[in-house]
DNA sequence: AGGGCAACCTGGGGGC
DNA sequence: TGCCCCCAGGTTGCCC
């Protein structure tokens, strides 16, 4: 599901929510989401009892909370609780008592009596972990979110040297776009409305751009992801929602994603859908061409 | 080494 | 109505 923007505004939620609270009660619904924690279901339980949220942070679309013991230590957090929501993962704050949701897989209550923390996930893509934090490059992240690159909300985030990470590929541009390794958070809504707005087709080869259309490029993923945060994210029904189950509603300003038919909105050409990597893409034939073929 | 693809799930919608 | 196929905003692991 989410991407970025739509991660960065459950982040915020839970920041408001969530943080000086400690948690006092721990239900896993469904094994599949703790199935990143080998240890199992109730290691998970007891790793976050008693753990008070001392802050809640994103790289790209993955998402976590820094564990404090209560009272506050001293020095840099060492524990945390990594979120990703995969394609339909929701976290919401929900009163004590409410019932439970269809897909409700893990439950978190506090000391203070106040608001649950609930994850919800259909298709069970997502899922919590417990984890360690590492330092990488003078931040602190999760141990399994350190192969992945910053994004370009990132106050860190060097253009540059992405761009060049990207034209170092032997890939198309998309494909590069979507690779977490090299710049993260954007998926594949983002990577098509990037791609229209550089008038670049995705199988254009990322080693033949120049680095200005690689930087180019890079901006407009930037560009568009900032626009979608400040509308509150990109939704396109009840599964996009914030901690208080609200739509976003950024649906309206997409210019190709889903748009098959629809004319471009700078040429009005009918926008294309086309197969890629068993979903889709979305773009204007006429503004973005396919390259030519390889020789 | 690095690229590309199938697999992991559930549910909604369209076609027959 | 029912069934079946296709589609969905992500990531991993495995094969080449």
């Amino acid at each position: 599901m989410p991407e970025l923007p739509e991660v960065e505004v459950v982040r915020a939620g839970l920041e408001r929510h969530v943080v000086g609270r400690t948690i006092t009660s721990v239900e896993v619904l469904h094994p599949r989401a703790v199935r990143g924690h080998e240890a199992g279901a109730s290691d998970f339980v007891g790793r976050l009892l008693d753990a008070t949220v001392t802050a809640v942070r994103r790289r790209g679309k993955y998402l976590w909370l820094d564990l404090g013991s209560s009272p506050e230590p001293a020095g840099a957090p060492e524990e945390g609780l990594l979120a990703h929501l995969g394609m339909s993962g929701q976290m919401l704050m929900r009163p004590p008592g409410t019932p439970n949701e269809r897909h409700l897989r893990v439950r978190l209550g506090f000391a203070d009596g106040g608001p649950e923390l609930r994850f919800v996930d259909q298709r069970t893509f997502g899922g919590l972990t417990p984890v360690e934090l590492v330092d990488v490059d003078g931040t602190r992240v999760p141990r399994p979110v350190a192969h992945i690159a910053r994004d370009p909300m990132d106050p860190l985030f060097d253009p540059v040297a992405a761009a060049r990470a990207i034209r170092r590929r032997r890939t198309g541009i998309k494909r590069a776009l979507l690779d977490q390794t090299l710049v993260s958070g954007i998926g594949n809504i983002y990577a098509d409305e990037a791609l229209w707005r550089a008038r670049l087709h995705g199988t254009r080869p990322t080693d033949r751009l120049t680095a200005r259309q690689a930087r180019e490029t890079l901006d407009a993923a930037t560009a568009v992801m900032a626009e979608a945060l400040a509308a509150g994210g990109t939704s396109f029904d009840a599964l996009y929602v914030d901690v208080n189950g609200e739509s976003g509603y950024f649906e309206r300003a997409l210019d190709v994603y889903g748009r098959e038919g629809e004319p471009c909105r700078r040429c009005g050409t009918p926008v294309i859908r086309e197969p890629f990597m068993n979903r889709s893409s979305f773009s204007c034939p006429r503004c973005q061409p396919r390259p030519r073929a390889q020789r």
